[in-house]
DNA sequence: TGAGAATAATTCAATGCTTTATTAAACTGA
DNA sequence: TCAGTTTAATAAAGCATTGAATTATTCTCA
């Protein structure tokens, strides 16, 4: 399973060099999260002893993996630190958000620094086997114009739509090739590490990465795109569920007898509070005869109209246009009502194209979720939408996959610690 | 906030002491959580060598702590294991849940077995700290009837109703005495360690522990009593949320304008599947003429129409009372229906006293939860009512205190490991 | 019945780690 | 300006840990 220079082989390893192991990547996970550090605060961090840590970086500098950083900033009194860094250069991650329409490819160095972002229309999505080569040739070509060595490459993270296990690198609704786990025929197909995630987890991963979710412990990320998806941060770490399936947020029922989902069920979230409802909806009114600037100003057929053309009616004043995004807003809202009362969440970020296009529907979403939520619970939530965009889904698996490189638990032994 | 003879005051211990702490207290854990070992066995569970493991023990026997188990059935080859069991009198633990109406104490010796099991009427819970001097009698009179010496006592756990933060001891509803946590109020009092924590939470452990979660790592323990509630066991971890307020269940809207819950929403779960719910609904129902035999051959009132009777109309076959419960079953089955939408839990226990009482209440919950989550989500749930009963609060604090006193997190340094 | 096989625990020398002391490098203020 | 202070990293000594070899104990089968 380990293929870089970053992890030796780890078939028949004595304590002692597990334990070096285990130290190596204590050190490069502490960089990796909190930036340049002097080797003190290595240890402090680490828990390790001060010489430990000081031979432990030594190697580690030897290898090139980290560096001393440039600026010296020594304003305090005493022996200035040696400080550490990761070496930017030492290698790059390459994280793949392949969504329905499109995908986003974002190149990381190991200083976690977008070295390229690039958006490409998607392959089509399936379980036959052919779509790797596809995907390989893409990837060649996005390596290529970033100027990234494939030899540089020390994995490759891929977040999917649909049913996925994260944790056994399974692909369920795509990427489902039969014999063996996605992760597992890409990884040897590759001959890198291959992390595969969830959409939603991917989603929630970046956010707490590099978004609105830095440093909050119990975080809901609800994704409001053509449909409705939730990646929740529990404990600090993504919530999978027993099976992998969590956050199926948007087949709650919130109306009852209501509209036919097309997962079978009546009433659904979705099928108030998504793109897909908004359009439907937009359309069933129109063609019963609902008048809007929408269609009289563009000359629109109801068959026309979609989400876009809501949002923008709503941006321009249109009554029509408001008022369904409001309705949606409450209702999605409600559900989120649901959610702080069940989990207790520090922060709900929303994002997908509608939150991020139509700034007057975080309003209504917290609004609706206020009203229906215990004052105890919330009282201290924060609401944000997105600022990572479409972007957050690549970030998120691409450093996923660096934690998953430098990963301490699955070295540790121990049942308990 | 160390008191006991288990683990020395670590005020200023070197990391070779801690070592040897964390090595003490990841075998005492071990013990605990799988019974009886051999020393080749602990090493494995716990990850140390064996000469380490066995010196650690040498040591913990000759303290006493833990002892050589009676029974060798050495059925195998080769030289038989010298097994080690914790020493059950060695130290006893307390566990108590302070219900509204009821208060249930149950002693454990070191070995989880049962030593006394006493329910008692409550004191009434407030945040006046004269209940603490009540508190302690009803201890010294269990502990007398148990015949537990106070000094073998290792540590109280408490659980409460209400709002509580068990992360750091505070009651918040109950047992909030203004200056200091009540853990640290009480700590100092009893000169023992104390642990408190929330009913749900508890129940959740105790179910964990004991029940029907063993083993489970996504449970979600519902009890359905006067009131309605929702522990959860997420990833392994009994669940708390950013604040220690997760798992207001009772308070999700199910029912779009409907009746007004004391909370001040309209339309909660709680206002048609709880004890208070279905007592209300039975009234109003009886007052508007309704018939019934509960009403007719006990000749009681309106007023005088409780869960209970309703319970046992059921178990009669009167159609009037199944009608109430089964209604109220397949409203909570909706609510659990979101629950796995959203958690995908391995299991779902019911407890509290209309499961325990009525059998087909099960059924009806399993049908509305099944009829109401998506199918790969609900395809392996498991449905069960608690085989605890009342017993599982007492019992998932007692358990709660063991692991605290054994802990090896806290006593662990670094961030990552 | 006893030698060998199997399993478990202990011993001990070599290795590696923690601790304490020392060196290094900068700032502070009389 | 220089001794004292502060902070950081390294060196060395003593002690704890590892891992292989040894001892211990029972069972199996000739």
């Amino acid at each position: 399973m380990r293929h870089t220079s970053l992890t030796p082989r780890s078939d028949k390893m004595g304590k002692v060099d597990r334990k070096n192991q285990i130290r190596r990547n204590l050190i490069l996970r502490a960089l990796l999260d909190y930036g340049p550090k002097s080797l003190t605060d290595l240890a402090k961090i680490t828990g390790m002893t001060l010489p430990v840590v000081s031979r432990t970086v030594s190697v580690l500098r030897r290898e090139k993996l980290v560096i001393e950083p440039r600026e010296k900033d020594t304003v305090q009194a005493g022996r200035p630190p040696s400080m550490v860094k990761l070496n930017g250069k030492a290698g790059f991650l390459l994280g793949i958000d392949i969504g329905r329409l499109f995908t986003n490819f974002i190149i990381l160095d190991l200083e976690t620094r977008i070295v390229s972002d690039t958006r490409r229309k998607s392959i089509p999505l399936s379980n036959d086997i052919g779509i790797i080569d596809e995907l390989e040739k893409e990837i060649k070509v996005v390596l290529s114009l970033a100027g990234v060595e494939w030899s540089k490459l020390l994995g490759i993270g891929i977040s999917l739509p649909g049913m996925v296990k994260g944790k056994e690198g399974l692909g369920e609704t795509y990427f489902n090739f039969g014999d063996a786990p996605a992760r597992e025929i890409l990884s040897r197909r590759f001959d890198k590490p291959v992390h595969i995630e969830h959409d939603l987890e991917a989603m929630a991963f970046g956010e707490r990465w590099f978004g609105a979710a830095k440093d909050v412990k119990n975080a809901l990320c609800v994704n409001v795109g053509w449909g409705l998806g939730l990646g929740m941060i529990l404990d600090g770490k993504v919530f999978y569920g027993e099976e992998g399936y969590a956050g199926e947020f948007g087949h709650i029922q919130v109306v009852r007898n209501g509209e036919l989902c097309y997962c079978g069920k009546r009433g659904c979230l979705e099928t108030v509070a998504s793109g897909r409802a908004i359009t439907k909806i937009a359309r069933d009114r129109i063609t019963k005869g609902a008048s809007t600037i929408i269609v009289s100003e563009h000359k629109l057929t109801p068959d026309e109209i979609d989400t876009e053309a809501v949002v923008k009616g709503a941006a321009r004043g249109d009554e029509f246009s408001i008022e369904l995004l409001e309705d949606a807003g409450r209702y999605l809202g409600a559900g989120i009502a649901m959610l702080i009362n069940l989990l207790n969440p520090a922060l709900v970020i929303l994002g997908g194209g509608i939150p991020t296009a139509a700034p007057s529907f975080l309003e209504s979403v917290r609004a609706g979720a206020k009203k229906q939520s215990l004052v105890p619970l919330n009282r201290n939530v924060k609401f944000a939408v997105s600022s990572l965009g479409n972007k957050a889904g690549a970030l998120g698996v691409a450093v996923y996959l660096a934690e998953d490189l430098f990963d301490v638990q699955r070295l540790n032994p121990s049942a308990y610690v």
